[in-house]
DNA sequence: TGTACATCAGTGAACGCGCGTTCACTGATGTAC
DNA sequence: TGTACATCAGTGAACGCGCGTTCACTGATGTAC
């Protein structure tokens, strides 16, 4: 019995982690659950185990993928001096390869506008949004208490905003330039692209 | 002849003027033909002597809408001192009351994940994006060219991204509080909001 | 330990609904005489 | 100027398809004796 609840949870997320890749490159309306279920290795009416409904899924998504983001940043952090973990923060969230493939990029550029009319995904982003603030506050050079809150608001505006802009470009060129100049301006000194870490958000 | 041509050029207007609106609130895939030609005050028959298909109409509600939001900025740019222009833009952009209803407001923050899923709206937004970022380009104090070009991409990259953050957040202080520090950062000395002009994109 | 039974994760056919699109039509408006 | 005709923007019923959801079923796995 035990066994086999592992394997249901084990099952569920399979199912949630199919989601999130195909809603990332088709958005939510533009992915079936017939879709995801095959994706997940599955077929179609065995989904209505796991979740009483799509939306019920869309939820779980935003609310599991970004706490897995706002974990892994938080990780950077402990791990790493700050200035380098804002670095590779900073730097991998903005790598011109998340801009055209969208496999495992963060989920605030990728429906951040779809995700912002659901209200049961707004709720499980916020907690995630506001952990990820204060992993970027702790990070941020020079500064404390509220400033350093504001300067960590502005920076994951910045991410965000130029992830969402340089994919809405249809020139690479522009869509890089909008990633190296977003790179910049929250970097102190540039922060040279030498060593992405693909496996950051 | 020339009157009834002039009046269907209307009817086009209404139409993509009426999607806008709706696509804003519900995002694309949530608005039907059928509600987009009764929002125009029209029934669903009518749209195809005007637009081939919804993915065309799309494309067109990209193009006009951000090109009429580019235009507004460099009419505020040429009418007004540098400082003020951009104080104008920038404030109106982060207005509390654009993060929560969504009428007017740009486009970018209320469809961006789902239009970068789109070619043709990809192709349509790009030159509004370049001149929008030309405007800032010319407002941004005490640079010229690339330099002047990063920081207005930096900009926008923070505006847009904060819009999308503030309507995430199911917090409203949350909201504001990222809205005012995109504003503080973004403007040389804070931009009180003492006079949010409306009429801004 | 071995067998008979119960549980329940997963199957796949079927449903109803909404959406994008088509098309035969209507009736107002502009044109030709 | 007045009438008969042609054009064509807009109507609304109908279509087919895909999607979210349901449900009777199967068969593997864990449990009771």
């Amino acid at each position: 019995m035990r066994d086999t609840s592992r394997r249901k949870a084990e099952t569920r997320q399979r199912i949630v982690a199919a989601a999130a890749d195909l809603f990332r490159r088709n958005g939510v309306d533009g992915v079936g659950v017939d879709a995801i279920m095959r994706e997940a290795g599955m077929t179609h009416g065995g989904f209505y185990l796991h979740f009483p409904s799509k939306e019920a899924l869309v939820g779980a998504v935003s609310a599991e993928q970004l706490a897995h983001s706002a974990t892994r940043w938080a990780e950077t952090a402990d791990r790493l001096p700050a200035d380098e973990a804002l670095a590779r923060i900073v730097t991998a969230y903005l790598d011109r390869r998340f801009a055209v493939q969208t496999d495992h990029s963060c989920i605030l550029p990728a429906l951040g506008s779809e995700l912002a009319r659901r209200p049961d995904s707004r709720a499980a982003l916020t907690g995630s949004i506001r952990k990820m603030l204060g992993v970027l506050a702790r990070l941020v050079p020079g500064k404390r208490g509220a400033e350093a809150d504001k300067a960590a608001m502005a920076a994951l505006s910045t991410m965000v905003g130029a992830v969402v802009l340089a994919r809405l470009s249809s020139d690479p060129a522009l869509a890089e330039a909008i990633l190296a100049a977003a790179r910049e301006h929250t970097l102190p000194h540039g922060g040279s692209s030498a060593s992405v870490a693909r496996d950051l958000c």
